[in-house]
DNA sequence: TTACATGGTAAGGGTAATTTGAAAAG
DNA sequence: CCTTTTCAAATTACCCTTACCATGTA
């Protein structure tokens, strides 16, 4: 699927010059002259006014501020638009400056020289290669992002890269990154870093990896591997030439070749091994047996002393069990899980990058490391199928309910988010409060049936209870009549992997919840005799049933029928991949409780979630692609 | 020449996600 | 007893920083 169709994409070349000005309300106007939209024929003169207000669901330390500029509505006729415009740290010049022109322009001379008039993107405008830079630049106030580049970081970069391209007429950022000559591209990252609070070099780094084609190649079968132990003979450490002999970044070779230590062994470590591995790293590090040693140690040191194993292994080994063991550690527990959500949700951070695994490990005796802890959340995280498009807040407090809900283990059925209503874009955060959707199994008596057994029974779910959504390969919707109910009806020869035993209703989840109306009716025209006319009762709003088959996408037909229904247009509970990004895809979702091998996540990522701009990230294309 | 900006490499610490394999359950 | 499921350990593809070097240029 290709996330290059996103509606809705902005439109960054509007090369206008602009106008702040400030109304009493403090919001910031931006005059707009109307006269080098492109092709627009009608040469209207009335200027564009733009209303700067600031967006506070995002103040965050470490979050760039953005802007939100919506067009005020001058005439009918007005094309109304609604932009996002990220304001990193020029946040304060705004506000000081109550009036000052900015001429975005097609010469990003202009852009940089009216941003080089201060040093408000000094980080990112800044190679720096060493630790006292930043030190110095952190003193001095400014923000420095380092880690893993966030969802955020990447959409702003693509949509600089974006810019930059249209007003150079380029399609191919390729052609700037590896085809240009140095002075040909004069300026070019300096250009697409603004606004990120990286320096140069990340920015440089980042950008060459994500289009380097050679550089997500997947999994390295058994030849390339022979090959590259041949070529590792040859070339010693030159990783560029080996890289390019057999068609990989020189990153990936050199990483693939850390691996495949000539001496490694593989599989369960022996005691012996274990023994060794312990000492060496007290060894090295001037610890004790018992001590907690996290960091500071250097593993190819380690890996060298071992012998057997890979610096990798060694520490894997290490921080995942061995000196958790040696040093008295205990079994983690569901109710560590639990106690490790609410530690988290105490923080109230904003993002998950702020916590600090350190701290919250220290003193936790079932704790093997704050690596450990960190992954430990990753899993706890992941039985949310959707986690990676829900606001963190939104999410904690949904795994909040789901552990500490004192419901019955088996057939737990949590749902995560709820419906914003529609429209208004309002902060998707705190007020959406997640919560767990009772849902009801009942037989239906409804119209026909002929089957034999209209007592009902208990329906049980091959294993979650979830998945029996999650597995409906297509559907569609038709109102009952009674408002904000309606048949969810799955195709004739598609089987529910839904089994009936003996028990009349069954509710699988019974959480706290806020009371609501509305109902989903489930109707199952399986043929399967044992699956006949089943109704799955849902009360709650807004409840998205996500169909994920392992074909994907659901029958379009369907969806369409599903959207055409008058009344489905508040309600309508399924409508995800329809709306794309068109404001209302916060923060409804769906839990599921089966094993993470089974969720494809590939359908779920990008598409909701990409906001503006055209430009897809290869990183996350190819990795959609080769989730297949 | 120095000093500095830019662009580049190798090494290695790290993360995120999948694969593997043994134990538990059917 | 055999097969399937489950779950944690092991593995791995990919990411990011640091240190250091090369080159261009004011």
């Amino acid at each position: 699927m290709n996330t290059g169709d996103v509606s809705g994409a902005v439109t960054l070349d509007s090369v206008n010059s602009v106008t702040f000005t400030q109304d009493t309300d403090g919001n910031i106007i931006l005059h707009c002259a109307q006269d080098g939209l492109g092709s627009d024929e009608e040469a209207e003169s009335m200027p564009k006014r733009l209303r700067l207000s600031k967006d506070d669901t995002d103040d965050s330390p470490d979050t760039p501020s953005s802007y939100s500029v919506f067009t005020l509505p001058i005439s009918e006729s007005d094309e109304s638009f609604e932009v996002t415009m990220t304001a990193t740290e020029m946040k304060d010049e705004l506000e000081e400056q109550t009036k000052c022109d900015v001429c975005i322009s097609q010469e990003d001379e202009n852009l940089s020289s009216s941003h080089k008039s201060s040093d408000m993107s000094a980080v990112s405008q800044a190679w720096f290669t060493t630790k006292e830079d930043k030190d110095t630049l952190v003193n001095k106030g400014h923000k420095w992002k380092q880690g893993m580049w966030s969802k955020e970081e990447i959409d702003i970069l693509m949509n600089n890269i974006d810019s930059y391209l249209k007003n150079r007429g380029i399609q191919d950022p390729t052609e700037i990154i590896f085809e240009m000559s140095k002075e040909e591209r004069k300026d070019f990252y300096r250009s697409i870093a603004w606004g990120l609070n990286r320096p140069l070099f990340a920015v440089y780094r980042r950008v060459l990896r994500m289009y380097d084609n050679r550089n997500h190649v997947g999994k390295y079968t058994q030849e390339e591997i022979e090959k590259l132990k041949d070529l590792r003979q040859k070339h010693g450490n030159d990783w560029a030439t080996i890289g390019a002999a057999l068609g990989r970044s020189a990153s990936s070779v050199k990483d693939r070749c850390r691996l495949m230590k000539d001496t490694c062994n593989t599989g369960k470590w022996t005691e012996e091994e274990e023994r060794r591995l312990a000492e060496v790293v007290h060894e090295l590090t001037g610890t004790e047996s018992g001590d907690m040693v996290t960091q500071g140690v250097s593993w190819a040191s380690v890996a060298d002393m071992v012998g057997t194993r890979s610096e990798k292994q060694c520490r894997s080994k290490w921080l995942n069990y061995l000196n958790w063991k040696q040093s008295g550690g205990t079994e983690w527990t569901k109710e560590d899980d639990l106690f490790l959500i609410r530690r988290i949700a105490e923080l109230e951070v904003k993002d998950e990058n702020e916590i600090n695994w350190d701290i919250l490990a220290e003193g936790w005796s079932s704790v093997r490391s704050p690596q450990w802890l960190r992954s430990k959340w990753w899993t706890i995280k992941r039985q949310v199928a959707n986690h990676k498009e829900l606001p963190f807040a939104v999410l904690l407090k949904g795994l909040q309910d789901v552990a500490e809900a004192p419901s019955p283990p088996v057939n737990k059925v949590v749902v995560v988010g709820s419906r914003s209503a529609n429209a208004s874009p309002s902060p998707v955060t705190a007020l959406q409060i997640p919560v767990q959707i009772p849902v009801q199994i009942t037989h239906v008596s409804s119209s026909d049936s002929a089957s034999g057994t209209p007592e009902s029974g208990t329906i049980t779910l091959n294993s979650g209870a979830l998945q029996a959504f999650e597995l409906l390969p297509s559907f569609h919707l038709q109102p009952t009549g009674t408002p904000g109910t309606y048949f969810l009806q799955t195709g004739s020869n598609q089987s529910l992997p839904l089994t009936l035993t003996a028990n009349p209703t069954v509710t699988l989840t019974a959480a706290a919840s806020p009371g609501s109306p509305d109902q989903i009716i489930l109707h199952s025209l399986s043929a399967d005799s044992l699956t006949e006319n089943v109704t799955v009762q849902m009360s709650h709003p807004g409840i998205i049933i996500q169909t994920v088959t392992s074909e994907d996408l659901p029958d379009p037909l369907n969806q369409s029928e599903l959207t055409t229904e008058q009344d489905l247009a508040n309600e309508e509970p399924e409508s995800k991949e329809k709306e794309e990004n068109s404001g209302i895809s916060d923060g409804t979702a769906l839990i599921v409780p089966s094993p993470s091998s089974f969720i494809p996540t590939s359908d779920i990522t990008t598409d909701s979630v990409l906001p503006v701009g055209s430009l897809t990230d290869p990183i996350l294309q190819n990795q959609e692609e080769g989730s297949d």
